[in-house]
DNA sequence: CTAGTATTGTGAAGGATTTCACAAGCCGTG
DNA sequence: CACGGCTTGTGAAATCCTTCACAATACTAG
């Protein structure tokens, strides 16, 4: 198969998922693409079509049953099973991460924390210990690191990268504003807020 | 005038704008729209697409003057004056924000900081000092804040954002996993970084 | 068992965005 | 000042994405 696949279609099912786990903890057995489609701000028709990139999920006259689409989804977005996770760098936006998006309960397993500062190596975080960047290649290929979350300077992230793409890593999120430069076969995701705020005063620009 | 502008082709501004300094800072005087999307990622009719939706900027046979396009798209993007911009929520999110984007630096006066945790409140965090969430509305009143970064937990974020928006805020950048209902006449964007998570696995799901 | 209501899955239409391709313009050099 | 090399700005073409519209289907009530 392999048809191409939009990014934004895959940002939706995302939402969607979490949508539908907040349907099921609330206790709704079934969900219609329209309520669904209203809850995450788009269209019945965006959510079926959506959906039927990748199989049919639903009863025509009924909709879907929550259970069974959560289990579909997580499996098209890969979360079947757990995923190794390295950050590097324990400054403020790896520990934002780390607290925030409960990254340990939705199916991505924080593996190894590290950092370059003396003062921080050596401190616990939740279960892990933060280790010397030094050791990145050696824990990464011990450890069998898939992802790594790159929360370090601009100046350092290239260079902390390749040794983690070395090291056996495939998917990177990527917090520095720089464009990095990937090893064939590595997946890169870059979050840049200061892109987020842009767009904002854009939108906002005209009046005032 | 008023073109229907892409967001995408927003967010590719705010990106040649970052590349643009970048140059500047590295003494090129001139770029190519090549040159240029090829640092962005993109390619070169792109970048002269998206400029040309604003204006003709450039010198054909030369590429464009960095310094004048770094001024021309900040004006596109409303960079131009500082935006007074409230952060809600001195949790990690909120520190990771303030200090590793330098949102100072990039024209957003960070004007007042709030949070609810009675032992937070009246510490100082750079010049300012964090200040009960219950004196929101006049606060941003007072100050005139334009924007407000909603860095709280999910159960408060809509509540807090109601009053943000009675008291005048006009944009709003969310980290909480959830679609916020808004007023009329405000803008919100959404940073999702279990999104980001997700659409990363998804691209790694078939192999391992 | 039939009629009525609800909702999916999907081809086709419509819209938006990206890429192509080239005339127009700028500068060097001789 | 004419020519060649380079690069922009922009319609037109191509591609990609969303919305529409409807046949197919499931259930309920009578």
């Amino acid at each position: 198969m392999s048809k191409k696949i939009s990014e934004s279609a895959v940002r939706r099912l995302s939402l969607y998922l979490r949508t539908l786990e907040e349907l099921d903890r609330a206790g709704h057995e079934t969900v219609s693409s329209g309520q669904l489609g209203f809850k995450c701000g788009t269209t019945a028709a965006q959510v079926r079509k959506d959906l039927s990139l990748f199989g049919s999920f639903g009863k025509r006259g009924l909709g879907y049953r929550v259970e069974e689409l959560i289990l579909a989804v997580r499996d098209i977005l890969g979360l079947t099973r757990p995923w190794r996770v390295a950050l590097i760098g324990a400054g403020r936006i790896g520990s934002a991460l780390f607290e925030y998006t409960g990254l340990g309960h939705r199916g991505f397993e924080v593996v190894a924390i590290f950092d370059c500062d003396p003062s921080k190596i050596g401190q616990e975080w939740g279960d892990s210990i933060i280790l010397d960047v030094a050791e990145l290649e050696r824990v990464v290929r011990e450890l069998d690191v898939e992802i790594a979350i790159l929360a370090v300077p601009v100046e350092a992230v290239q260079g902390v990268m390749d040794r983690a793409c070395r090291a056996g890593v495939r998917g990177v999120l990527n917090f520095a504003p720089l464009r990095l430069k990937v090893p064939e076969g590595v997946t890169v995701k870059d979050v840049n807020l200061v892109i987020e705020l842009e767009s904002l005063t854009f939108a906002l620009r005209q009046s005032r």
